[in-house]
DNA sequence: ATTAAATAGGACAAAATTGTCCGATATAAA
DNA sequence: TTTATATCGGACAATTTTGTCCTATTTAAT
């Protein structure tokens, strides 16, 4: 469904957010062993993260990632899908037609255009802070 | 969400099974030209559904590929999808964890399991012969 | 029998994705 | 001011996916 890159920068998001919330800023190298990911690929996928404006980065000594608390709300699922993989997955055609639309449609239009909308509900709605909810208290979990 | 494997895969099983409706074989080239795909990879993927007997070839001259008047109704979507894609898209979890499951769940686990649930549904329940409706008569297309 | 036309399958090539390494740059602390 | 510790970003490498080409094999028709 989603790039590597994708799932990592997920999972990073979430990271560093449940993180936040207890004014903690996390460097790449924690990020990377909480959430199970290869550092350096993390490193690239926290840069375009960074640059969309979804983490913020701090440079240098005592440097590393962090997302303002009043933002952790705000910041959906859809925005860290699209920032990386591009809105593909909610809006493209399932059988890989470039113009397939409801006026010249492919034989699967009408029901993929409803597994993608459920899809893309879902992810615009889903706030960064409820993927933190259950990771405080053990019921969720970021890596394996 | 698939591959581009299995996006050429289902578009010509459909193509196919559109022609043996009308008792006819389609050649490779036949089939690579009606659904826009690249004629040497699309070869690869029909061996694949061939040995996976979701479609028939006929070797030698006037051979081609087609599929059982009796068994377009039977064969559903999900069986291409599985044989090209395995069942990763239905199954497997959001944030690619391996171990994921309601006992130690990834943070968007519930939201997963129920579009992956629809999805799951959807492709078991779409038959070949639905996907040929709409294309004798123009509604649906296989190219573009 | 020979020939023409078709799929099967192996080897190879190109492109995209995933992943690594290292020097440049920024920053806090000594 | 120097040093230690971070991220940034460019170059490179490995792997997977996508795609091509060619020969072998099969079959129908001549």
């Amino acid at each position: 469904m989603f790039s590597k890159a994708c799932e990592y920068g997920i999972r990073a998001s979430t990271y560093i957010a449940s993180q936040s919330l207890r004014n903690r800023r996390v460097s790449l190298k924690e990020i990377a062993e909480e959430i199970d990911s290869p550092i350096a690929f993390t490193a690239k996928i926290l840069q375009q993260l960074s640059r969309n404006r979804i983490v913020d980065s701090v440079k240098g000594s005592a440097g590393g990632f962090q997302i303002e608390n009043k933002q952790i709300e705000k910041i959906k699922l859809s925005e860290i899908v699209y920032a990386i993989d591009g809105n593909e997955v909610s809006m493209g055609c399932g059988l890989g037609l470039k113009k397939c639309n409801s006026n010249k449609p492919c034989p699967v239009h009408d029901k993929f255009v409803k597994i993608r909308d459920e899809l893309k509900m879902m992810l615009e709605n889903t706030s960064l802070y409820e993927m933190t909810e259950g990771l405080e208290v053990g019921l969720t979990y970021l890596k394996r």
